[in-house]
DNA sequence: CTCTATGCAAAAACTTTGCAGGGAT
DNA sequence: ATCCCTGCAAAGTTTTTGCATAGAG
């Protein structure tokens, strides 16, 4: 997957504050917060708040809040639910899931608990 | 159930404020948002808040930030899942749900999609 | 009586907005 | 050349904290 492609195919400009944005999603393995986004990022907090909401608002970026009231990102792929440990707030992907609710389409999936190490 | 042994079971002190709060979240059908609690509630903030923290540390209260980015709160009472839909941003309990994800303790479930009325 | 809970005020943390200048297409 | 994006500063919103007093057990 190519960053610049992720934001020239949804015809928005490309810009060094939105590739260096993506660049840290792009490495992450799990869902990572405001905080570990930012982190050093040397642009202003309102671009960088701009950008995840155009992000977001294009597509591009998946979110939700744990339980720890963090809210947590990723590069929007394939739907998966994702396991946060409501005592150690590590964050798991679980790709495989069923959930026999026809009715509904489901676009995303919270599952609060404790991590096998935290029990 | 009843609303003050909720609270004195957990040996903490029964105060007005905390009857109130617990009332509303008692009379609420589907989990509500602060606003919601808080309402025309005659206490100040810093206590709103404080009680909702401490409802949630000692286990009376659950809660969950739905796609609206708004905190949902209820009285905690038998497991089940959250269908919160993400245009009319209704809440919906979801009673039965099988996750066989036997390594994980689930506390919680939020499923983020699309109801039947908004499809 | 003791210790927790409350109200108030202030601060901290988080997020958004307006505007003028800079940069991508 | 045009229009979007950026930085800065300021304002808005939400949540937390310190402290003195009130109130529950």
């Amino acid at each position: 997957m190519n960053i610049e492609d992720l934001i020239t195919d949804k015809k928005i400009k490309l810009t060094v504050a939105r590739m260096k944005i993506l660049e840290i999603l792009k490495d992450a393995v799990k869902p990572i917060s405001y905080d570990e986004i930012k982190g050093d990022l040397p642009m202003d907090k309102a671009t960088f708040y701009r950008n995840i909401l155009k992000f977001e608002s294009e597509g591009i970026l998946n979110s939700f809040e744990a339980n720890d009231r963090k809210r947590y990102f990723e590069l929007k792929k394939n739907p998966h639910a994702h396991f946060v440990c409501i005592i150690c707030n590590q964050v798991e992907c679980i790709e495989k899931i069923n959930l026999n609710l026809e009715k509904y389409q489901i676009s995303n999936v919270i599952i609060n608990g404790i991590c096998p190490k935290c029990q």
